[in-house]
DNA sequence: CGGCTGCTTCGACATGTGTCTAGGTTGACA
DNA sequence: TGTCAACCTAGACACATGTCGAAGCAGCCG
């Protein structure tokens, strides 16, 4: 934590282009590995992963807070921790307009974890 | 664990195919959310996203873990027990011969998670 | 046989996470 | 202005997770 290097930053890495080079051809450096682990680990809870899946599929592009909570046994305060969790991982945007709040899914980081994870057709097996 | 429906397991989800449509085009069924999710997990943390890199890239398809441990600043319990998450995830397999032990990645399951965050051209954006 | 090395399991501990209720804050509307 | 609805934040609590050292198991080799 001491050194500032080049570093890479959430907002780097939805500046738009394929950053990452798939983990099965190259061995991820550590300062990237920091900084797309949070966002797997954001997806990796059932809940978070429906809700990115509604607010991804959203015909609209955006979906309503009050059309998410409704879709879940779950308390209102817990949904908002959950999307505040994927904000957090730089997966989706909120916006206000009046009383309501949107959310809307950031497809450039989606993409770099899908092309991390692509396999090139296996060359050997 | 009450019900044993059609219901998705790791073994199903490796078993090939593109199971899954991306989340960005239909919204995940909670059984597959819950299926998914823990691999994602998985790779949520910066060893694991790591250690999964050395595993995938590794040259000869599979790695000795007398090679993944020295390469972090932790106990090998430590790099032991991550190893064991990912097996537990489904995401590499592991096999003794001799002293030494060796991982590989599972190209089916890593398909699935990269097929699952596509996104296609955005239509409106 | 005894001892050594590689890896895993066990038990313990501090920290992180998911969930809730209660209490804000923001905006609409009469 | 007052009131209501939507959403978020704060605080609390049970449980999961990352880490370690110690101990166990499995194979090699003298």
């Amino acid at each position: 934590m001491s050194k500032q290097p080049p570093g890479l930053t959430l907002t780097d890495l939805d500046a738009g282009m394929p950053c990452c080079t798939p983990i099965s051809e190259q061995r991820i450096p550590a300062e990237t590995a920091a900084v797309l682990a949070p966002a797997f680990k954001a997806l990796g809870d059932p809940v978070r992963l429906q809700l990115m899946s509604m607010i991804a599929s959203a015909p609209a592009g955006e979906i309503c807070v009050c059309e998410l909570t409704p879709a879940f046994d779950l308390s209102g305060p817990t949904i908002s921790h959950h999307l505040k969790t994927l904000r957090a991982a730089g997966l989706v945007d909120a916006e206000r307009r009046g009383t309501w709040v949107y959310y809307r899914a950031r497809p450039g980081i989606m993409r770099q974890l899908a092309s991390l994870l692509q396999v090139g057709i296996p060359a050997s097996a």
